[in-house]
DNA sequence: CTGAAAGCGCTAACAC
DNA sequence: GTGTTAGCGCTTTCAG
């Protein structure tokens, strides 16, 4: 695999010239600032204390093998001199980048949204830092996932995606740490973090039968993913428990999860001959398409047709009618995955397993 | 099978003997797992091919100073050990770690995700990876940008929260290169990308004046935010024109632009003594939370009151009634301001100026 | 064309 | 306690 390299200049160049990127424009070499020179490296800090670059480390890390008067010494001069440690170099060093990966199929989706900001909390309060790759689901960029881990010496990674979970049997990805959530394969020999997709889907589906409802409509998503077969199964417990015979064309399946799938998904619901009471969607955008399509049809939600959607996006109780959904805890999913993760790289030993976060029922006005 | 590897021995061997090539030439080099170890270094691919590391390293940069015969035998060894670059190693010595920082405000916000997919795009299509930074507006968070800047040895940055582009002015951050979008100064020495917000506030209060109203009243954020600023004065441009006088009481400041917001600023525009018939806010965010409290008090949109929104989120046509509001165009944003930031970083001397998008009023059900 | 060698900035043995 | 020093893996003169 050979890169080319585009890139102009920028040569070493050794103290001959300031290196750095001069910002584009005028007088890039600007006065001298104050002594704060763009590339102050651990050797100028110890020079300037007066004490070796061993010393200068030691106190970079905290070592309390450093005496007082000495310690302070160093301190000052790396404040005087505006010194910042080259992370890069630290890495290299340690083999330890404290870069973590989130993959993530659609950030454009607030569900995906809110479990990436739960990430990024976590990560950021331990100093992590996150490199993002959304994906689009599409599996070539998934590779990228491994690369990177290579690549940039990733620590870990938090994958979102389902594909990953699959690859991640036979693949080298499987030496890597990293923790699956929301989409993870509870029998694979990796965390996860998620919820009980098959329950939450049964719970649904059976308050919208306590409702007198009994010609359920099921709006899932690409198979691909674990909680829409989840889901489906969930979908069909109800049923059998109520003793309801399942009609292969209540359930529709729709690609991707977007509005627009929603409001597609509600002409093929129309024109059933036996026309459903109620649909249950796999997803709030989802079933806020779906509202949307019922409407433009002319018909009113809950009367003519009951709606439920799944994750309880913020969105879900501002819709009219509000949306009753089943809620999933989108925060704290990112924010247990990531400290799983963090756990493990603390932690080799630690064999840390999955965790089953609760989802609850909200019932609001469109069911 | 692999064993699942322990972080232990990713490390360098604190214990073990010292450090040094040890990997090269010994045992766990012959596993059985067909010659794609875990770690191969450029020296080893340069042993297998029987030539030296600048010629690996020539053709891994696709320098055509190497023969033929001998590119290939490189080219077959890469493959063979399953080489990879190491990302660190490179940045180190050509000081280019091929990282883009992104710092948002929040990506729970549908607006700024949809931009972060912009630059995920413009990012990836080149080979640079983003690193995300959700601030949720609190400025200490803006320091680790600077932070990471050189801590990471980072190659530019793409911001999207006001208050970098103040700091911008007189911190050092002026030496990076790195890009304003939505958020910007147009007179700092700052390439930008962002629309005319002043324009297209004015422009959509004018068509609530076209539509009849008089009585407009105008829901604003953060004034810390340009756009706050600018869509102020736009309402105000087009009261004026219109021969309006601005009453200070229909302009409501809220915090934040989440649907709670919205909601809140209702119960205030209600207790007006002199209720307004139109309202616009300065998110379409801020717009769903207003109708979502309109509609909890009784009333009906347009007709007890017309609403009026900004960014077209594409919730904004799912809504009941959907939103009239004004477009900008998200992706593209965040696209472009990742390839103004990326052709900077190509051509240093290129002054990259400021580009607006434009912007569109969409006329919808509720204003 | 290709190789030898000097580092990039940092950490961690191993001295002293 | 503190200093010396050997690299981490890579790019890039500078020789040959």
């Amino acid at each position: 695999m050979v890169k080319e390299r585009t890139r102009a200049d920028k040569r070493p160049a050794k103290k001959a010239a300031p290196r750095g990127k001069a910002p584009a424009g005028s007088a890039c070499r600007q006065s001298v600032d104050a002594g704060r020179e763009r590339k102050v490296s651990i050797a100028q800090v110890a020079v300037h204390a007066g004490v070796s670059v061993a010393t200068v480390s030691r106190v970079l890390n905290g070592s309390d093998a450093v005496r007082e008067p000495t310690r302070s010494r160093v301190a000052d001069s790396i404040v005087a001199l505006g010194y910042r440690v080259n992370q890069l170099a630290r890495s290299l060093r340690t083999d330890e980048s404290r870069l973590l990966l989130t993959m993530v199929p659609d950030i454009g989706n607030p569900f995906y949204a809110q479990i990436v900001q739960g990430i990024n909390e976590a990560v950021q309060a331990r100093g992590y830092d996150m490199l993002l790759c959304e994906t689009g689901g599409r599996v070539d960029h998934e590779k990228r996932f491994l690369e990177l881990l290579h690549t940039r010496r990733v620590d870990g990674a938090i994958c979102l995606d389902p594909d990953t979970v699959q690859q991640a049997q036979q693949s080298e990805a499987q030496r890597f740490p990293w923790v699956a959530c929301c989409e993870f394969d509870a029998h694979a020999p990796v965390a996860y973090v998620g919820i009980d997709n098959r329950a939450a889907a049964r719970e649904a589906v059976q308050y919208l039968v306590s409702r007198g409802h009994s010609r359920i409509a099921f709006v899932n998503s690409d198979m691909r993913f674990m909680y829409a077969r989840e889901r489906q199964n969930g979908y069909e417990d109800a049923l059998r428990q109520a003793g309801i015979a399942a009609r292969p064309d209540y359930s529709q399946s729709v690609n991707g999860l977007d509005f627009d799938a929603g409001q597609r998904a509600v002409a093929r619901l129309l024109a059933l001959d036996l026309r459903p009471t109620a649909v249950f969607a796999v997803s709030d955008t989802l079933a806020i398409g779906i509202m949307r399509g019922l409407r433009d049809a002319g018909l009113a939600v809950p009367t003519d047709m009951a709606v439920m959607g799944f994750d309880d996006i913020s969105l879900a109780s501002q819709v009219s009618p509000t949306l009753s959904t089943v809620a999933q805890p989108m925060r704290q999913l990112g924010l247990r995955a990531a400290e799983l993760l963090l756990r493990q790289l603390d932690d080799p030993q630690a064999r840390v397993k999955g965790i089953r976060l609760p989802h609850r029922l909200m019932r609001r006005e469109s069911a």
